[in-house]
DNA sequence: GCCTATTGACTACAGCTGTAGTCAGAGAGT
DNA sequence: ACTCTCTGACTACAGCTGTAGTCAATAGGC
């Protein structure tokens, strides 16, 4: 199965059942939907929508839907990173580095996560 | 005037034009058209995309118009990015470093530029 | 048992994007 | 002048995505 594309906002969605996991439409709804304002049919189809796409799948219990992501639960967002930066940035990095140094209000963590990231890239230069 | 959001293959394509500046449609077509068998008409299209976006201007100059990019070549680039971080990842860089992290083949030059960018957010620390 | 709220399936629809065909005008060659 | 080629404008169209309404079934409350 190739990896069918995603929009936005399903991707969006996809992120937060990737920490919400075993929801129903109903609390998605209530909860991701309502924050942004969206009915719940349209949550509800999105959510469909990334199941037929094979992002989510769904148990019944209890009379409703619970679902959860099929994949990894990040998988689908590293696959949606190495898609933008493949396809939109026509692979190279720096885009990003570039904007992340220009504008991003990193966060402690996020710094740890990228010192940690260099280290092991340059660790991974030695050895060759 | 926002930003009007913009497609991967359009985005695609200002990133070359950002490299390219001032050629003409002939030539894009000729060039980052065949690379991707796209006909000269869908280059057209696209360009005149951007344009009427705001990406692009461009310049009768001896009977052919040369584009280029309106705005600093890499504020489209940059602004996508942030979309992206923003719209799709919901605001945190993670999924970036841990996608980078498990795939990327980085170069030795992006490398350079992540330890410059984890070098500068240092000091930033630092200083407050 | 009857009314009401919740859930899911289906249908709809508009805007954006990717892709391309076609036509009319401008030059260039003969 | 006649034709070939490049250029640009316009038109077309299908698939995807975001968004939502509606209807039928089910469950819960009274």
């Amino acid at each position: 199965m190739p990896k069918p594309s995603i929009g936005d906002q399903e991707l969006a969605l996809l992120h937060y059942l990737a920490e919400h996991e075993n929801t129903t439409v109903g609390e998605v709804a209530a909860d991701f939907g309502e924050a942004r304002d969206l009915a719940r049919s349209t949550v509800l189809t999105m959510m469909e929508r990334l199941r037929s796409k094979g992002y989510l799948k769904r148990r019944h219990v209890e009379g409703v839907y619970r679902y959860h992501t099929a994949t990894g639960p990040n998988e689908a967002l590293n696959n949606a990173v190495g898609q933008f930066v493949e396809k939109t940035l026509s692979g190279s990095l720096s885009p990003f580095v570039a904007w992340m140094s220009q504008k991003a209000d990193v966060s402690d963590n996020e710094l740890a996560e990228l010192e940690a990231l260099v280290a092991k890239l340059q660790s991974q230069r030695k050895e060759s």
